[in-house]
DNA sequence: CGAATTTGACCGGCGC
DNA sequence: GCGCCGGTCAAATTCG
């Protein structure tokens, strides 16, 4: 309550048109999921940690899939949100964008009602365009080419569902004002953070970066990978607490460099 | 019956 | 200045 008041109090003065921006921060998470879409369980869109309400769906000039817009429904004053849409030339590949942070802790138990009605919804376009070859087996259905630094252990069956957001929410004290002003942010988050946003999803118009390397780039993901875990490697330093998402993330690094290897 | 999703319309920003 | 495109809202519909 009174965090919205004084959000709102903040927000007010700073941003006349509560509308869109341009420099908004954005987070890019790329999951592969299995090639099975809307056939067994683990598509859906991506739920994680905290619950999603769709508020609107649109086609997107360029792709013949459309992208879902998603809202925080966990808590009420929540101006996280959630775009998802797949890649035109890989339709077992998820485009995950965040939107601004969180302002709460989230609610695990969320996600199994999430992953369960969302999932039932999810009526990938893909059912009407079955372009995609078998990939990849059933066994690496999904497969997080960014970041999860978050909930390192997880029930098996909820981590399918989890694909969360990064950084972003271990600091929602940042207020990501979508003036740009994201004064409380740290040094560090926001060059995670331009990171992600730096990620070639969309640079120059279009998905350039996936369209050129549909199915596999083990050296861009290898050197990704390395780059985050330097970069939580630091985090940890600087936040102790940190080092909590950071093992698991190190761990699941470790195993993907391994399988690399 | 209540909650969530779907779909179309509207609004605003950006590029030409 | 105009047109295009992305993003959000709101009413209707569907599902649990």
């Amino acid at each position: 309550m009174n965090e919205d008041a004084a959000d709102e109090e903040l927000r007010k003065p700073q941003t006349p048109p509560p509308k869109k921006r341009k420099c908004v921060e954005k987070t890019v998470v790329r999951v592969r999921i299995g090639t099975e879409l809307g056939k067994e369980k683990n598509e859906g869109p991506p739920s994680d940690s905290w619950s999603w309400r769709k508020y609107g769906q649109k086609p997107i000039k360029g792709s013949p899939y459309p992208r879902g817009y998603y809202r925080c429904s966990t808590a009420k004053g929540c101006s996280a949100k959630k775009q998802v849409e797949r890649c035109k030339s890989d339709a077992s590949v998820l485009i995950i964008t965040y939107t601004s942070s969180h302002n709460h802790t989230q609610g695990i138990r969320s996600v199994a009602r999430i992953s369960k009605q969302t999932r039932q919804q999810w009526v990938p376009p893909d059912s009407q365009d079955p372009k995609h070859p078998q990939q990849q087996d059933p066994s690496a259905q999904i497969q997080e080419e960014a970041q999860d630094p978050q909930r390192p252990a997880l029930e098996p069956e909820e981590f399918h569902y989890s694909h969360d957001l990064p950084v972003g929410e271990l600091f929602t004290m940042g207020q990501l004002d979508t003036t740009g002003n994201n004064s409380s942010l740290s040094p560090v988050l926001l060059e995670e953070q331009s990171v992600h946003d730096a990620l070639p999803l969309e640079s120059g118009g279009g998905n350039g970066s996936i369209e050129s390397a549909p199915t596999t780039r083990p050296t861009e993901t290898e050197a990704d990978e390395d780059e985050y875990y330097d970069f939580f490697d630091e985090l940890e330093e600087l936040h102790p607490t940190i080092g909590l998402f950071s093992n698991g993330l190190q761990e699941r690094h470790h195993r993907h460099h391994q399988l690399v290897l």
